[in-house]
DNA sequence: AATAATAGTAATCGCTTGATCATTAGTTGT
DNA sequence: ACAACTAATGATCAAGCGATTACTATTATT
């Protein structure tokens, strides 16, 4: 434990700065590798072993946040918030491009955030606890991505607009298949140690493909039920 | 805290026995709440805890279980043991039904067991914990489940035997597509508290024809590839 | 009824953990 | 070069935790 600090007593007190950086990037170092930290081992993770990994004392993380729940909030923000690109929903929406290389487009870099094993891990952490942010995001994503691909879903098979037939419940669900399917691959590569044979955006071009072929004998009978 | 206790004092120590089950009873009673308790706040609940929801002392549960760890273990044995039903391996391999027919039949059942509140949080937590017993689980499943749906597929479509042709990893993997929608549905219920607007029946019914089309027109491709 | 066996309790120990605070030491401005 | 500022430390507190042990109360045996 203390043991290899003093092995490298000699290079460590030489080669690195070792303290006193500015405010705000000690935040973002604390903040960095609590997100690291809270997502290997969970939020019960203690506050001396972070310290420890950052090479600073305890007592410092509590100079940065006030408390705990505070450094927790922060990861959140982080993860959730930091780590959102708007640009997103204007691919979704952009009729130039045929859909199905829109959603190619999206999930492929969507997944290049929410597949890594931060953020898997976290949402899940989060999500285990009950925190409302999770619920939150879903209503967010669902919103934001879900709803407007079932609405370009409509546009691209020539059916009636949202306005003269709402929205149904199982046409959104249908979106949600394919976040289910690509979350399912991150959850088994980081959680549950599975590796996978195939590559992601070979998967996430099956998926879409498969969505945009089901959708399109599914939707019109969907729509027309009740 | 020990404030209703006080209240009840009088009705509770007449209606219930409050003490001296038999060692076997009071066994499966700890077994069955930490369960519960474990499924609910994750395995770094406390003892102390768990002890005041079953109405008995904390140190009680040490006189039945050496460590928490063997509690621990003991609530994975009742959840991924226990819940385990040999009688899948057959019906999914009885030809005399149609695939179908079999595929809905099991997944509508092991829907039922694993898509509950308790099944879900504690694969979940075991899984972030990083315990084996999950892996081992899902080779099991694989070996046990979904590799058996794939070999059922070949003989459906009157494709070749996996003696001929050995089992490709994508065609296991199109079989792991169905566990993961199924899975994704009870993670949406019992983690992230997103209530499912449709009846999980009808989406198994909806996910085993999805796949049964989508096999018939993929997985010749899958063997006949290299 | 007396005694053995055992289910259950209360008190406590040692360690961990979040949080606090007086003190030290590196940086900046003049 | 000196003072003022502030990043960082080290020691410590109080609460919470798993685990242990001496003791009590209930049931079973003869």
């Amino acid at each position: 434990m203390a043991k290899e600090k003093n092995l490298l007593v000699d290079s460590e007190t030489k080669s690195t700065p070792r303290k006193r950086l500015k405010r705000e990037e000690r935040d973002r170092e604390i903040a960095a590798a609590a997100v690291a930290f809270f997502a290997e081992v969970g939020f019960d993770g203690d506050t001396r072993e972070l310290a420890r990994r950052l090479g600073v004392t305890q007592s410092l993380i509590f100079r940065y946040f006030p408390s705990k729940a505070a450094l927790i909030e922060r990861v959140y923000q982080e993860v959730y918030v930091g780590r959102w690109n708007p640009y997103w929903e204007t691919i979704i929406a952009d009729r130039s491009v045929p859909l199905k290389d829109r959603l190619i487009r999206f999930y492929k870099d969507y997944s290049k955030i929410s597949l890594t094993y931060d953020w898997v891990r976290i949402f899940m952490f989060s999500g285990l606890k009950g925190e409302d942010i999770n619920t939150r995001y879903l209503k967010f994503l669902r919103s934001r991505i879900l709803e407007p691909i079932a609405i370009e879903v409509r546009a691209e098979l020539g059916l009636p607009t949202i306005q003269e037939i709402p929205l149904k419940e199982s046409e959104v669900e249908l979106a949600w298949g394919i976040n289910s399917r690509t979350f399912y691959l991150g959850q088994r590569r980081w959680i549950f140690n599975i590796p996978l044979s195939l590559d992601i955006d070979e998967i996430v071009e099956h998926t879409i493909i498969t969505y945009l072929a089901g959708a399109k004998t599914v939707v019109p009978m969907l729509i027309a039920k009740d």
